[in-house]
DNA sequence: CTGCAAGTTGAAGTCCACTTCAACTCAAGG
DNA sequence: CCTTGAGTTGAAGTGGACTTCAACTTGCAG
C-alpha cells in the first residue's frame, strides 16, 4: 500500500487541518519528506507524532513543550514503545495535578453554592497560590494571570 | 469607612490588574460610577462580581459567557445569595463534565502507558466526539479545534 | 495531453484576554 | 499652591494556535 501520506491523507486520518500540519512542521513538531515537485510526503510514524501532539494538547501542554518532549525522542533509532511511554507518563502527572485542582475547585464551589455567599475569604474557593495556572508561559489551563503577586484578598462582605 | 472603591483599591483587593478591570467594564461585566473628575468608583458589590468572574474563568468559561450569566442577575434588586448560588451551580455541571473527561483521558493514558503503543484506535485515548472541547467558541478548555468533522481516524499501526 | 483537485509559499488575519503606551488630568497631603 | 501618585483615554501590541488568501505548481485520472 502507500508507504507515505500526502498532507491531505494525514489530515484526514488525524483530523488535523493541513494548515495546522504545516504549522506544526514550522515549529519542528513533525517532519516530512518532499517529492520531486516539492510536495510533502509523511512517513507513517508522523501519524503517531500527531496523535501524541493532540493528546498532549488535551492535557493542556503548549506546542513548545510538546516540541521539547518530542525532541527528547531518540533521533538515531525509531522510538520504541518504552520511549512513548516515558513521554506519556510525564504528562500523566500534569493531568493528575489538573484533576486534583479542578476537583478542589468543585468541592469548594459546592460549599459556596450551599451558602450562596461567594464570600471568598470565608470559603477556600478563591484561593490564590493554588490555582490551575502552571508555571511559565506554557501549559496554562485556564488562568491567564500567573499566580504571582501579593496574595489578593478577594473576600466580600457586601452591603 | 469607604462606601466605594477606586480602581486601585478594587485591583488590590481582587488581585486583578486595573487594565483588566477596565477591560471587564468595556465588555459589560462590571460597572462603575464616576466622580466629578471622571474617575471610576466601584460599589462594594462589584468585588463580588469580580470574584465570580475569576472563579468562572477557572472553570473554563469565556468572558462572553460570564457576561451572559451576570446579565441574568436581577437588575431591579441586589442579587441574593440564591441568585449567586444559581449561577454557581450552572458552572458546577461544566466542572463535573470537565473532570469526567480529564479523568477519562488519564485512565486511557494509563492504558497506553502500559502498552506504550499510542495505537490510538486500539485504545480509547484519541476519542473523537468526546473531547474536552465545549460547543461554540466559548468555554474551550484545551482543544482549539472544535470536534466537528468526519470522525478522524487516528490509529497508527506503524512500520 | 489535458483538466482539475490537491499541493506550495509567505504574508496577513483571527480570536481571546489582556497589557502597554503616550499624553493627559485628578485628588489629596504638606 | 504645588507636587506627586493615581487615574483617564484610545490605539496599538502580545502570545498562542491556527486560518485565510492570492498566486502559482503538481500529480494523476481519463
Amino acid at each position: 500500500m502507500h508507504e507515505s501520506l500526502t498532507i491531505g491523507q494525514l489530515s484526514d486520518r488525524s483530523g488535523v487541518a493541513p494548515s495546522a500540519l504545516r504549522y506544526y512542521e514550522r515549529l519542528g513538531l513533525i517532519r516530512a519528506e518532499r517529492t520531486g515537485g516539492n510536495q510533502r510526503r509523511y512517513a507513517r510514524i508522523e501519524l503517531r507524532r500527531v496523535a501524541f501532539i493532540r493528546i498532549s494538547q488535551q492535557v493542556g501542554i503548549s506546542l513548545e513543550e510538546i516540541r521539547a518532549a518530542l525532541d527528547s525522542l531518540p533521533a538515531s533509532r525509531t522510538p520504541t514503545a518504552a520511549d512513548w511511554a516515558r513521554l506519556s507518563s510525564a504528562w500523566r502527572q500534569r493531568l493528575d495535578e489538573r484533576i486534583r485542582l479542578m476537583t478542589k475547585l468543585r468541592d469548594d464551589l459546592d460549599g459556596c453554592i450551599g451558602c450562596g455567599c461567594l464570600s471568598l475569604d470565608r470559603c477556600t474557593l478563591y484561593n490564590p497560590g493554588d490555582t490551575l495556572a502552571g508555571e511559565g508561559p506554557g501549559a496554562r489551563l485556564v488562568l491567564p494571570r500567573s499566580a504571582a503577586g501579593p496574595a489578593p484578598e478577594v473576600g466580600v462582605s457586601p452591603s
